[in-house]
This record gives C-alpha cells, sequence and structure tokens, in this order.
DNA sequence: CTATATATTCTATAATGTAGAATATATAGC
DNA sequence: GCTATATATTCTACATTATAGAATATATAG
C-alpha cells in the first residue's frame, strides 16, 4: 500500500529525467540533462534537495558508484525510479495532461 | 518586457483551467472544475491563495461581477488569463512535454 | 430580521523550489 | 608524499508554492 504523493513541478521533471538518462543516471548528469533538454538553469542544491526528498518518500533509490576513472573526483551516486516513484510519476502526468491538453486558443480581445 | 516566471504545478492546473472554462471563470467555479478534471480535491483557500498570488504576478487579472440571482450571496470575482500570462503558460507547458514525452517504459526489474 | 446560500478573504503551516558555499575524494604531476 | 585540480555531493539558508479550514461578506427567501 503505498501512499500517493502529487508531485511537484521540479519533482516530475527530476523524475522523468532519471528516466530518460537510465542507468548512468547520478546527480551532476542529471543536472546536465535537464539543463540540455528543457533549457533551464539548475542550481546543484536545488537538484540534490529535490533527489533528497524524492528519496526520502521512496520514489526513487541511490546506490554509491565508482569516480570517474578519467580523471578522479568524488564517487557518484546513481539514482533509480522505484515501482511507487512510477506510479506518482504516471498519476501526476495523467493529471496534467487533462488540464494541458485541447487548451482554448488565447483570444487576443485588446 | 515582461518577466518570466517559471509555474508551479498547481498554477498551472489554475491557470489551464481558467482558460477552459472561460468567460465564466470565477472561484468556485474553477474550484469544480478542476475536480472535475482532475479528478482533484481543492480547498478553497488552496484555490484563492493561487489566483490572488497570480493576479500579482500580473498572470491574471479580475473583476468583479454579479451575485447568482437564483439564491443571492456574494459577489463573484471574474479571472481573466493576460498575455504574459498566456506566454507563461505556454512555456511552462512546451518545457514540461519536453521532459514527459516518450519516456521509456519502466523496466520491472524485480 | 433571521435563516440560508453563495462566494471570497484571512490566518497558519507544510512542502517544494532555489542558490551557492562548504566539504569530500579521486588522480596527476612533481 | 604533497599540492593542485577535477569531480561530485552535502550543507545551510531562505523564498515561493501548496494546502486547509475558519472567518467574513453579502445576497435572497420567507
Amino acid at each position: 500500500m503505498s501512499k500517493f504523493y502529487s508531485l511537484g513541478e521540479f519533482e516530475i521533471v527530476v523524475m522523468a529525467t532519471i528516466l530518460h538518462v537510465g542507468e548512468q543516471a547520478y546527480g551532476t548528469l542529471i543536472k546536465e540533462e535537464i539543463a540540455e533538454r528543457g533549457g533551464r538553469q539548475v542550481s546543484v542544491g536545488a537538484l540534490y534537495a529535490t533527489l533528497s526528498r524524492l528519496e526520502a518518500k521512496e520514489l526513487l533509490t541511490s546506490f554509491e558508484g565508482e569516480p570517474t576513472k578519467e580523471r578522479g573526483g568524488r564517487a557518484k551516486r546513481y539514482f533509480r525510479v522505484t515501482e511507487s516513484g512510477h506510479e506518482a510519476l504516471n498519476k501526476s502526468i495523467v493529471m496534467l495532461q487533462s488540464f494541458i491538453t485541447d487548451l482554448p486558443k488565447f483570444d487576443h480581445e485588446r
């Protein structure tokens, strides 16, 4: 019995991006992918705070990976969407679509 | 020169609903339409707070109308989406669509 | 003038969104 | 082994959005 959480706008972006990126999804790469796909700048703080909150709600899980071999640096933390994360994302998307599809055209009355 | 505001999830819902409802868009009707269209309960406080914030950002305008003739009661406050409101909504939708379209299927690894 | 229906505003609080500094940790090169 | 540097995440702080429900306003019916 998984509790339903309605996702915020940025939460939807983050969850969807992890699915797009797939197995290689870790913080910095997710951040770059969001910037590229959405033409939108994201601060590290914004992203990691959201990742942590989604993990706390069990919509994501994470595990430690290896540091980049090329040049070193800190180890990556990889993220996966959980099954209830998928449900929450799908529900949020379906719900949003019901509002944003077939929008009447803007009627420039002045 | 209109400043761009990225809309929150509920803000998108509210803006889109006003467009769907059209000329008759006032608080209580918007609330009912959201409940019906999205299968989602909305408290009066949640809705009016959002309407006020959107109006403060000039993404909506409002004007006083007449009270309901059928039984009386307080006058309605009608809402209209402004031109910059339209822009903001469209940008938010396009941005979101770039994330939620062509989502890879969930791969039930366990 | 009181009961009731309709509608919005007010008061509080929780959750989400956001930024940037601080920290951790790996490799390269001397 | 140090030091510089690259990579990556965590921490700290605060702003904005989201949310609920009580309180208030105001119209008509009787």
